[in-house]
DNA sequence: CCGTGTGTTGCACATTACGCAACATGTTGC
DNA sequence: GCAACATGTTGCGTAATGTGCAACACACGG
């Protein structure tokens, strides 16, 4: 089904440029020319899925986009169950608690809740953020062996901040780490003042993996360490692995 | 663009259905035999659009839809202002904002904020509500003309609570109350013991419009009456139609 | 004013998506 | 346990459908 499948490919562009593309674009990304460009994305504009800025004569997600999206995990146990986690987490920790997914060497953020600390810090749900700087994206990389990881960042890793791991080697052997303790951690590499924790769950049955996350400020890390919201981290992991069947969790 | 067409509404059908399709109900829908519904899934799964549950089979809302739609809005004058506006409406009346925009005869909620006080009613963005029920419904149903309103809801109406206006005549009427007050109201129309105050407003080049809302419990309406919250409603939304041009507010 | 970039539309051709039928796999009822 | 049904997927031949080309309309900048 090439026109649906390029279709597809034209919104895939969309979500990555931010937003908005413009027709020649849309052509040269899929290699066909102007006129078919702006077939497929008049008729993808038909039923409001995307819409043309009457300004700029480009298009942009529309409303169908976001109801789509609001039913998104809805059938998903592991997604569903997760949301309901991060409230407890956001509880007992008084810091902001994450959930997300991977999607290549991005971690998709699906939803993110504020605690009692007055300093906060998130995104919005559907962002992305690079894997191998956010704690999320570490406890899902985890699941995954050296030599996939190696084959996805074959083009390299970008850094987001100064303390961002930018070699795959020394990303390796913090995962190597991650693997033996059961946290991933990111101490400023995605975000100046930021540190986050983060623990990976998979659902027995699909293979589908998410992560439980904890950001908190740098400054505002206790005396004793990072180990209290560790152990609510890996309560909370616990607890969404038992319910969904985490084989990891099955011995003890 | 026959193939496109109908993916896009195989994926309205999906957002209607709450999250959940099979490829038989899609064929049905669409009036193609299983074999091009079970092509056009799966075309749309491919890059992750949609995906197929392995249990059910049944296909679902997938990554890219979430991406797609996390940058709806941001080239949006009038949506991305419109968030801000809920802030600044959620502090100063204490209770939840909202904010809203039409398709067919429901409201697309595009996002809530809470305010202070401890109840606190919301659904989640993208959420779908009857419009003539809602607050931020009628506000936006008020732009439009009878005849037009009528031909919309020529399929009836449907009562959400026993409060709800199931006629298009006493519809009506309510509309022009909101065209004359400017201000739109539900008072336990939508949810038992929910009231909410609402207003649209439109953008003056694209002709595009959003209505912001104020929800609260019908038990917490003040002595002095909704006045208060009116005025709080009134300044946001002449500030953001000050904004984006709409042409109401600019005589005075 | 022309030159370049853009988005859209006719048209003729052949690529591509369609329905049919068959298969594989559950699920239900006796 | 075995029909009878419903479901999702796959080949295959046909023709409907999407494609590139070219031309047009429009906006922008020198």
């Amino acid at each position: 089904m090439q026109s649906i499948e390029r279709a597809v490919k034209a919104l895939k562009l969309m979500a990555d440029q931010g937003g908005e593309v413009s027709v020649s674009q849309t052509g040269r990304h899929l290699g066909v020319t102007r006129s078919t460009a702006s077939r497929i994305l008049a008729s993808l504009a038909r039923d409001g899925l995307i819409e043309q800025n009457p300004a700029t004569q480009r298009y942009q997600p529309g409303i169908l986009s976001l109801q789509l999206a609001s039913s998104f995990g809805r059938n998903i146990d592991l997604v569903a169950q997760g949301e309901t986690e991060l409230k407890r987490l956001s509880e007992t920790t008084g810091h902001t608690s994450w959930l997300g997914l991977l999607s290549g060497t991005e971690v998709v953020v699906l939803k993110t809740l504020r605690g009692s600390f007055p300093i906060h810090f998130s995104v919005e749900p559907g962002q992305r953020l690079p894997a191998h700087a956010a704690a999320l994206g570490k406890a899902l990389l985890s699941l995954k062996d050296d030599a996939e990881i190696r084959e996805l960042y074959s083009a390299g890793l970008n850094a987001s901040t100064s303390r961002t791991i930018t070699d795959i080697d020394p990303l390796l052997r913090d995962l190597a780490g991650v693997r033996e303790s059961g946290v991933a951690r990111s101490h400023q590499e995605l975000f100046e003042g930021i540190n986050a924790i983060a623990i990976a769950v998979c659902e027995a049955v699909s293979g589908r993996a998410i992560a439980l996350s904890i950001s908190y400020p740098t400054f505002a890390l206790p005396e004793d360490g990072d180990r209290p919201m560790i152990e609510a981290l890996m309560n909370c992991a616990r607890d969404l692995g038992q319910r969904v069947g985490d084989q990891r969790w099955n011995r003890g």
